[in-house]
DNA sequence: CAATGTTCTGTTAGAATGTCACATATAGGG
DNA sequence: CCCTATATGTGACATTCTAACAGAACATTG
């Protein structure tokens, strides 16, 4: 699915297929979705915004665990959180937004096509994008001058469907 | 001129020509090309490689001034080389490449196009592509699904044709 | 189970990148 | 020359990311 969700979708359905989807991965691949991970990746899942890891840590200390109110786990260190978010996109489970310093969760885990980011600089949601042209377009006009592409970043900021319509009325 | 120069080609051009249609530029819009201005742009016109704002500053104090031997300006501090960098930047003089927090002379001043970089993951030399097939494919996958980009950040990392060759022998 | 090696997490410190606020200097226009 | 806008200096600080080492949890083997 590329572009943007409806703006009243069922969200609580992406966050549990991201879950899911996470699990068959790591199950596939014998890695390990600990708590910590599944922690960080659900966070990143509760939102279509990218998040700073200082943020993903903050805001995993200030969800209440256990059943006693008030009871909140610390929030971890910066260093845990990168080295889990590593292991997320490792397995192409969360992505890096380089121009925003901040990360994602990927909306189509399993694929490992190469992507294209819209970021709304007015509602700050992020949407994939998978278009073959894109990546064709761009390897083809690389390979026009000799270069051979292996890394392609490619973030469009711009503004979405939903934010268009609001400006327009 | 897209794609990367040629290994031997007269750099000293490169750098003589992005100073003049700095000077130019600036003419024509009433801005000052101020020595620091020029100092900052010049240090990154020296090679066709990005570099990070410390890392100019280190530079521009590494520079020897005057004719005592030895005597050599005091860095900038950060702040004053981000400010520049700002300008610069406006003036369409200066890129910012957002995958390696790095800055680069603009290679075709003047041109307001939007322009896509190609970067040698192994010299770690930048090319700047502008190709109209990158940008129309692009805006008209991002228009096909309503979104309406005004800042794409398209940055290729790959291998150049010099380290592709080398890499063959 | 016990021993052992591997992977995962905690913790501390620090590097690298970027910004705020305020002081000073400089250029240009009456 | 004075006044104002612009440019630069300066110090502190915020944010992002990493290195190094220690301890915990897990898996494997004897
Ligand atoms: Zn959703
Ligand atoms: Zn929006
Ligand atoms: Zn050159
Ligand atoms: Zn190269």
């Amino acid at each position: 699915m590329s572009g943007f969700p409806a703006l009243n979708h069922d969200h609580g359905h992406c966050r549990a297929d991201g879950l899911a989807a996470a699990e068959k991965l790591c199950e596939e691949r014998g890695t390990r979705l600990t708590p910590l991970r599944r922690q960080v990746l659900d966070v990143l899942l509760a939102q279509h915004r990218a998040m700073g890891a200082y943020d993903i840590a903050q805001e995993m200390g200030a969800q209440e665990t256990g059943v006693a109110e008030g009871s909140s786990k610390r929030a971890p260190a910066a260093m845990t959180v990168y080295r889990t978010l590593d292991f997320l996109m490792s397995m192409g489970l969360v992505h890096k937004l380089e121009s925003l310093n901040a990360f994602i969760a990927c909306a189509e885990p399993g694929e490992t096509h190469p992507v294209q980011f819209l970021i709304c600089r007015q509602c700050g949601r992020v949407a994939e994008l998978e278009s073959e042209a894109i990546t064709e377009t761009v390897t083809r006009a690389a390979q026009k001058v000799g270069f051979e592409v292996d890394a392609p970043v490619i973030e469009l900021t711009g503004r979405c469907p939903d934010c268009r319509q609001a400006a327009r009325a």
